[in-house]
DNA sequence: TGTCGCATGTAACCCGTTACATGATTTC
DNA sequence: GAAATCATGTAACGGGTTACATGCGACA
């Protein structure tokens, strides 16, 4: 039943389809943008492609939607496999843990090559950066989708109303990670700015 | 000078050799492995295709030290061209920001498909893996480099001895990321047992 | 008039992973 | 004797990114 082609990605896709409701892969990717940011990043390319590829394994089915003005939309629904596969993930274990990459942290470990007001310029912009993602995380927890009833047969969860429970504790994730981020970029940032000091007396 | 084909890990691969002294590919991969497992991930694949890569660009060189025991070692340095670009990377703004991939938060996020008991799993699993990580991230920082001098052209570095102090820092963040990120998934797994319990009333 | 948002896809490239391949020595 | 370590590479595959491609409506 479940073959050997479906990754991260793929439940990315059908999780947001099943939790949010049908839609078409240009919403699919927007949710990603809102929701999962924090997580794991999808180009709309990479979306369009999933659907396609659940479509022939049959885990959503497609609608279309004729409009005069606009290109049709394409609406995608989980299907009752779908919902199966989705739930099976979840016992496949193990997952695959946490794994990044930072050019930034990267170059401020070759910190002794550089010039230090090079690696004050590269460390001030990280901080810009992440400020901006804090304020779009800050913004995106206001709209956290609930937990849907019924169709999708969500198991046992809490039934009262109000932002999905998970979605809430990964978004406070995404907020302690940029929180910690931010903390020692600016301690960085400060012995940076020391050395350079130093430096110049 | 500098072409299009330099990558964050060609400058990974190129900052060890300049940081480290010169060695063999298979001792790259190690470096690698001890040092920057938190912020970057290199097969020894990549390593060796990096090398051979570096020394048609000029950036490093190569010396064979016959062994009659063992397949001979290449060992590898970095040239002046080598240094020379490695300071350059730090000015080539802006660097690419945190890119972070977690099934685990995945999954999490949408636990409300999920047997409570299997999403249970995952955590725990993934408690005993973060754990095992900030195991190997102290024993490695018992054994932090210190700041090379001299021939590398490290400027105006502070020359006391003792770990270099970008290395130190960038293992404090690794740290402070496990720390934060263990402190969640205990909070996380506690409110998923909660309901575990609740559902068996 | 030009750019942004809506809306959907395809194609190419490439970094990164996995697997293939070899072979001696040390350790259990 | 089997497994792990040292030591070096190549080949294939694949997920992810970037660029190509199209076209209308709205807003400045």
């Amino acid at each position: 039943m479940d073959r050997q082609d479906a990754y991260p990605i793929t439940y990315g896709v059908l999780g947001l389809l099943a939790f949010l409701g049908p839609m078409s892969g240009y919403d699919v990717k927007q949710a990603f943008d809102v929701a999962l940011t924090p997580i794991w990043n999808a180009t709309h390319s990479q979306v369009y492609t999933e659907l396609r590829r659940m479509a022939d394994l049959g885990w959503v089915s497609m609608q279309r939607h004729y409009q005069e003005t606009r290109p049709d939309r394409k609406v995608y629904a989980v299907t009752p496999a779908g919902h199966t596969a989705l739930r099976q993930w979840h016992t496949r274990q193990p997952a695959h843990g946490l794994h990044m990459r930072d050019e930034v942290l990267l170059r401020f470990t070759f910190g002794a090559f550089a010039d230090p007001a090079a690696l004050a310029a590269t460390l001030r912009a990280a901080i810009a950066d992440h400020e901006q993602r804090v304020a779009a995380y800050q913004a995106n927890q206001a709209c956290l989708p609930p937990t849907p009833v019924g169709d999708g047969a969500p198991p046992a969860a809490a039934t009262a109303d109000g932002p999905d429970p998970f979605f809430s504790e990964m978004a406070r994730f995404g907020l302690l990670l940029e929180d910690m981020y931010l903390g020692w970029l600016r301690e960085a940032l400060a012995s940076v700015e020391a050395r350079l000091v130093l430096a110049h007396t």
